[in-house]
DNA sequence: CTCTAACCGAGACGGTACGTCACGTCTTGAG
DNA sequence: CTCAAGACGTGACGTACCGTCTCGGTTAGAG
């Protein structure tokens, strides 16, 4: 049992994610409005309106599609490595992808729209990638702290560096910063 | 030898800077347009543009002169102290000033315009505040990394988890943060 | 010999025409949208487009189907006394009945829409209905000019009152202007 | 003592109430949205909205002020003469004047929105330029009724021709209706 | 003590994005 | 083939803010 009406397009949803994605790459953030979102997707205003009541729940949803690949860690090896590897492809997302420009655009908007807030903290791409990450190498973490405080730990020097304009800065220090934190959470509980 | 002319009000200035604030606090950012600021300053709107060419610039300023007492740490006692003292400073500043919000706002405003990013990394109150600190500390630190990557390693962990609006998180982790940050930073170099 | 397929539903024609009957009294014009028609009337959007292809279309229908009865003016009695009662309907279909509201409407429409123009040219209620009271007094009327020429003449007048608002103006002149009338096309012609 | 702020730009009136000729002329009453006017004018919309708070006001401005011109009918001659030139200056005012359009455009506006029929109830050009020339003629006319009835009986007929798209009918009827008026109202009164 | 140049407030100006609404078309499943 | 439901692309609506401009009026130092 269907409900009625035309379905929702699928065709359309995948240009508006795709056309935030180019839209961010060829012209900026700036140009990301309601309207030029629709314009470049070739899809009415309302239809974005329908499916998404806000720009940045638009912004959320393609970041966080990208995000799912983007931040895949692959499995298996030590430890140590799979951090580190986590950790440059963090800094590689928050630099060079249009998902990571739209991540911290969110983040930034989250400082004074609780709606964002509320959106962003319901579903952060970066929390969840990083809890996918740490939940298996828990049991050789036996000091890494709950989720929040654990990516707030790992990535938040990172992002800082970042969203401060040293993105340089936060290449050279990914490696060296997660070996750190690595010996810190492998040290013995207190 | 003066300029000619009438000089530049100096109450107009301290009006605009004041209605910042009281907006921050009263309104909120989004009602922080430069009407709104012109208004409520009793200023005319050219007499904001002609000081301040962006709505960025008016924050900046704004935030940089509440930083300036709020983010002073006394001197004296010892360094460990200090250290912890000066990070609950960033988290109360962070997550219960006006000035705070202004510099997270100015963040995530850095992350899409190019201006606002130029703007604070040429005068950014949380780094130069905490190099003020640092900078009579480091006899004592001999593994303290350059300002900027000191205070991604400091504040950066602390301003993620306010930004993520896990501000109660930021409070109770800020000394604890403080004290491991010290024992790294004191332990010497490689 | 039918057409194939399902007949058209009898009961979706009815449910529009009441339906916006209905609209006309209790939201009154501007609430007549093709869309509140067809919510009004529990009838699908595209079913109201596939037999009326214009709001203008629906209302006209509308009006027509009750012009017919409201303007009926009942046969027999003097010649002067049925101009009078005819002229009196008129006046009180224009002013208080939700078709006449309609008819006003659309003859405004006809104004800039020649769509619309060409609608009400092929079948105006109040031509049609003057000329069938007319018809059967033209014997005693040798002054009488043709249809159009005469509606303007008898019913003009009061229409103008009642669009430019004065139909208190047009109920208490109503009588004396056909007993005007009356006698002007009652005089032997030139 | 002149109120403060830049004065409103008259080059920005006339330029608005000459968009609105022109498009009438040009584009026909479909194309008069309020968007469309700003654009011919080279006007920002906001200042559309400012002086002018709906469509209909801006067509009643730019109707009255051509109007005022339109139908001046001479002073001077025998009066009969001078109810006759009226009338066909009415007729021609209807049927070739972009500024006719308007006013038939707006009369039926006023069928079905209260607040374009308050306007022109307020100032009617039809009705104002009647008066003028009746007001100068009612010694010779003891039965000329009141200026509301009285424009009624004299433009009503001819208007409501115009209205049902029988402009040539109205072309040849004026003459002889104006001087059948006449005879009526210069009759003694009652 | 005037001149004059830059200041000040107010507010209108041309633009443009916002979110809503109605349009007329289309695409479903059910009858 | 019709029906209801409802999503679709289009485009005007009225509002808000942008940054610029144009007023009358103020305020100091230079002549």
């Amino acid at each position: 049992m269907t409900s009625p009406g035309r379905p929702r397009s699928e065709s359309a949803r995948a240009a508006v994610l795709r056309a935030v994605d180019d839209l961010l790459l060829d012209e900026g953030y700036a140009a990301m409005t309601m309207k030029s979102i629709a314009e470049r997707a070739g899809v009415g205003r309302q239809t974005l309106y329908r499916w998404w009541s806000t720009k940045a729940e638009v912004l959320l949803e393609a970041c966080l599609e990208d995000a799912r690949t983007e931040l895949a860690v692959p499995l298996g090896g030590p430890g140590p490595d799979r951090l580190s590897a986590y950790v440059r492809l963090v800094v590689g997302f928050l630099t060079a992808s249009p998902a990571g420009a739209a991540y911290r655009a969110l983040l930034g908007e989250a400082q004074h729209d609780a709606a964002v807030a509320e959106l962003l903290g319901a579903d952060d791409p970066l929390l969840s990638a990083t809890a996918a990450v740490l939940t298996p190498l828990r049991d050789e973490l036996p000091s890494c702290p709950p989720d929040d405080v654990a990516v707030a730990q790992l990535v938040g020097p990172l992002l800082v560096l970042v969203m401060t304009g040293r993105s340089t800065r936060a290449v050279s220090y990914a490696h060296p910063h997660a070996v750190a934190v690595w010996r810190t959470w492998s040290a013995p509980a207190d």
